[in-house]
Parts: structure tokens; C-alpha cells; sequence
DNA sequence: CACCTCCTACGATAAGCGTCGTAGTACGGC
DNA sequence: GCCGTACTACGACGCTTATCGTAGGAGGTG
């Protein structure tokens, strides 16, 4: 069930086509985490993903910067293994990709392979998400 | 820190314009229950309630039947009081109006509020919920 | 090689959530 | 007034989750 990153169904965010990548190669040869195959994304685990304050932020952040991001280049007020956690369960429910990079392991939303089950899905929230700080913070 | 039906910020999907209704000005006197202000209404909550099986079913139905609907209509493969529960989750995230009416509670999606502080989000997560739901079929 | 940085795995803890059953309340019909 | 229907409140149970700290591995740098 599931091996490595997405080849199956789809490059996802990967392919890395973007700049601040290696010479490439070898992008930490050994080391390779479990991603869910896009075909056994759910919903309801990427809903729950999005539904925690911290994973929420992860995401916003993934999403303003459109490059790759490591783990410790997105602050979160709680301890370091509590972030690790935080991004497993992303890249668990589909939501993200993570792949080892030197000493750094880099982020990246699958935001093709969302956007190909769940049309509109993320940016709604993405949006959703910007609109209610905006709100609150006019507070 | 809030009261009763929204009438604050917005009569919800309330105001019941729809038929189904009873002659209304008694819409079940006493019992009335405390939902959240639309202002009060946080995305975080919003998809929790949403991220679980149930819940989603409920306001696909929710979604489907244009009208208002009894708790009892809705059938779940969970106890009575779970279900109780579940709504309650809907309720207090500001998902779902729940009104009495005579010996039934009667429910409805909040679209108003919610398209307006999430413009459509509620549409995406329908939608969503309506390809993966074909997709597995189709297996 | 030693050393530092980044991230992980593990164990612990406390809180939260989904589930249930039972007992109970409000309302409408007889 | 009595009874049935519809829903709730409460307490319990077990599982999941968010959080932490500590110990440790993989990889770059000197």
C-alpha cells in the first residue's frame, strides 16, 4: 500500500520544476517518507487535517510561498516534535509532500492532485481562511 | 455571548419563507436554542464539524433537501443520542439552524452565513463529497 | 574524525471525541 | 389526564489527539 512519492497518479507538487532545488540527483537518496496515493485521499482526513489551527497555518504558509519550505521555516508556537507531528499527519491525509533535502526535509502542498479530486476545494479555504483574519483582525 | 436564532447579524437560513411550515407565530414558544452569532462563526470549527463522516452525511442531506428537516429524517447508522450529539457539534460550529417545532427539531443549513463569511467553501465541500462519493462507486 | 543542525521515534500525559445506554423532559393526540 | 413520540442530559467507556521532553540518526561542515 502506497510506497513512496506519488509517481502513480500523479507528480503531485513534485517534479520540483522550481528553483532553489539541488543540482539534483540525488535529493537525500536513502530516506523516503510514505505518501498516500492520490486515489486514497479522503476528504473527511483532509477536512480534519485543515480543521487543526496549526496545520492550518503550515498550509497558509505552504501556500504564500510557492516553493518548497522546510520544516523549521515555518514557526509554530509548540515544541519541535509537536510540529513533526503536525506535518506527518498533513502529508498522511495528502495535503502536503515532504521529501528529505540535505539535513532539511522540504514542504510542498499536492495541490494538483487536490485540486484534481477536490476542484476549488483548497483555494476556498485558503481563502476562507485569509477572510476571516482579515475580519478578525479589523476587529 | 450570544442568545437565540441569529437575528443579529442575519436571519441564517431562517426566517422559514418555506411552506412545509406551520401557520408560524408559534414556532414552539419556550425551548429555543443557542446557536453562534454569524460573527462568532470560526473556520477551524466549521471544518472540524464538517471532517466527520457523519456529520458530512448530515449536511449532504442538509444540502439536498432544500427545506427544513427533522432530526429523525435523517437516518444514521449511530444511537439516537449520538445523533443528538452530532447535531449539537453542527449547531454550535455554526454549520446547521436547529429550531423546535412541535415534538420535532427541525434543521438547516446556515448557507447565508456561511457563503457569506466563506464564500463558497460550503459548495466546494459538497461538491467534493459528491466526486469522492462517485469515485469510490465507480471502483 | 568531531561537531552541529535538522528532524524523528518513543514514551508519557492530559484532554477531547465518538459512542452508548438510561433516565428524563417537552409536546401533541386521545 | 395518560400515553406515545421526539429529542436531551448525563455519566461511562475506549480511542484518538495534541502536547511535551529526551534520546538518537542522517547529513553537511570543518
Amino acid at each position: 500500500m502506497v510506497f513512496m512519492t506519488p509517481s502513480a497518479t500523479g507528480p503531485a507538487t513534485a517534479a520540483r520544476p522550481d528553483p532553489a532545488a539541488p543540482p539534483d540527483g540525488a535529493p537525500a537518496a536513502g530516506r523516503v517518507l510514505d505518501h498516500p496515493d492520490t486515489a486514497d485521499i479522503r476528504l473527511e482526513e483532509v477536512l480534519h487535517a485543515l480543521a487543526d489551527p496549526m496545520r492550518l497555518t503550515v498550509v497558509r504558509e505552504l501556500a504564500a510561498a510557492r516553493c518548497e519550505v522546510a520544516c523549521s521555516e515555518v514557526p509554530l508556537p509548540v515544541s519541535k516534535s509537536t510540529t513533526t507531528h503536525h506535518f506527518r499527519v498533513l502529508r498522511e491525509a495528502g495535503v502536503i509532500c515532504q521529501v528529505y533535502r540535505g539535513t532539511s526535509k522540504m514542504n510542498a502542498l499536492r495541490r494538483a492532485d487536490l485540486d484534481a479530486l477536490f476542484p476549488g476545494l483548497l483555494d476556498r479555504v485558503l481563502a476562507a481562511a485569509d477572510a476571516q483574519e482579515s475580519r478578525l483582525a479589523g476587529t
